[in-house]
DNA sequence: CCAAACAAACATACTTGCGTGTTCGTAATA
DNA sequence: TATTACGAACACGCAAGTATGTTTGTTTGG
């Protein structure tokens, strides 16, 4: 550990910032949108408001800010799950991956932001074109791996991003991590069903009523 | 409209405590949590801040009964959905039912309400045990209509019911009501190829690792 | 049946705590 | 020394809670 006495104005200035988004992902996990107040941030990431203040120039762009910092750890992790090609090859390996990505902190602090969105006209518009381009990244992705047309794929990468988000509500609501994996579990065995090849065009017929 | 001139005190209490709940719920849906201020659902209800303190000592209070209320009337509205005999057979059937109770503003600022219990100590006690009961009678009338053990039954009712809610959070996010139902129906479609049958017990496998 | 006494429902105005943004002062780096 | 990073203290607004007054309904003794 023990940062170095002189370091420069850069390290400086990404070191501050980090120690504010990881302060503020925790924050916001554990007492929600409302109940993480700048202060407290402030104060975890062991810097003053003033520092917080002069790097944020209000809380919405600092949670705007958590949202696509966020988005990034996540695009690494992906790429991390998906390294050595053994996963991520059928529809139904996509559950676990979704819930190991989202289910970790940052993904709760990040529904919640998302939520808060529409409270706050500032952070909305500051976290809309984010969010936008994260569902899109994520069906772009599954285009390059599997069939489907663009209305399956897209409703497939919903189902599956949403329901794990959900669950994860529900993971932190009883407190009953193991239990509601289960579910997760079942997703993946209605995919596997489903889409037995690991196609989409298993998945085509969505169209009705 | 018109009420009468003379209503008795009965009348009185239940006809604001009424207007309460539903500004509150419509208050809650458009603004989030956070942006349905007391005086602001007072406003809507047509009566004063005073009204509303009378009949609810805390905010806290008064949301905890929304939830209360908001249950009740799903409970009615899924009563009514199967009251013909024709629907709710079959697992698959479930997810179209619970996205018509759920999907509505009153399910969306349940959920609203649900996350903000983490925030707020006073709110979460009050509202647990309400949600603990609706969790149950969900599993115990999927019992009463369907096969698989209780692990099974437990997992299948998660998956649906938060499955839905996090499309309905996505579905006010982008406001494209008729994009998310793709999501629903798609789960359905899975739910019947997994389940032909109809009845849990083909979803059974759900162990492992 | 009436009127006084009571109780419950509702309204208005105030108080207080809290969280944000801002201002100004200090320290570190270039 | 100039600029950028940071810290301390302040000012402002807002929203929940509270205290007190007023209206409406209910009950009871005559």
């Amino acid at each position: 550990m023990a940062t170095r006495l002189r370091r420069t104005q850069e390290e400086r200035t990404n070191e501050t910032r980090a120690a504010l988004m990881e302060a503020a992902v925790s924050a916001v996990h554990r007492l929600g949108y409302g109940g993480a107040t700048t202060a407290l941030i402030a104060d975890e990431a062991g810097v003053s408001r003033g520092a917080l203040t002069h790097h944020f120039g209000s809380r919405a762009e600092l949670m705007a800010t958590v949202v696509q910092w966020v988005y990034e750890k996540e695009l690494e992790l992906y790429r991390d799950l998906l390294a050595d090609g053994s996963r991520g090859q059928r529809v139904s390996d996509w559950p676990d991956i979704v819930w190991e990505v989202l289910s970790k902190p940052s993904g709760l602090a990040v529904l919640e932001i998302l939520q808060a969105t529409r409270s706050d006209r500032e952070l909305a518009e500051r976290v809309k074109p984010v969010q936008m381009a994260i569902e899109q990244a994520g069906i772009e992705t599954m285009q390059a791996r599997f069939g489907g047309d663009d209305d399956t794929r897209r409703a497939t990468v919903r189902l599956i991003i949403w329901a794990i988000r959900g669950l994860t509500i529900e993971q932190m609501l009883v407190s009953d991590p193991t239990g509601v994996k289960a579910s997760v579990d079942l997703l993946r065995l209605l995919l596997e069903r489903a889409a037995p090849t690991g196609s989409m065009d298993d998945l085509q017929p969505v169209h009705r009523s």
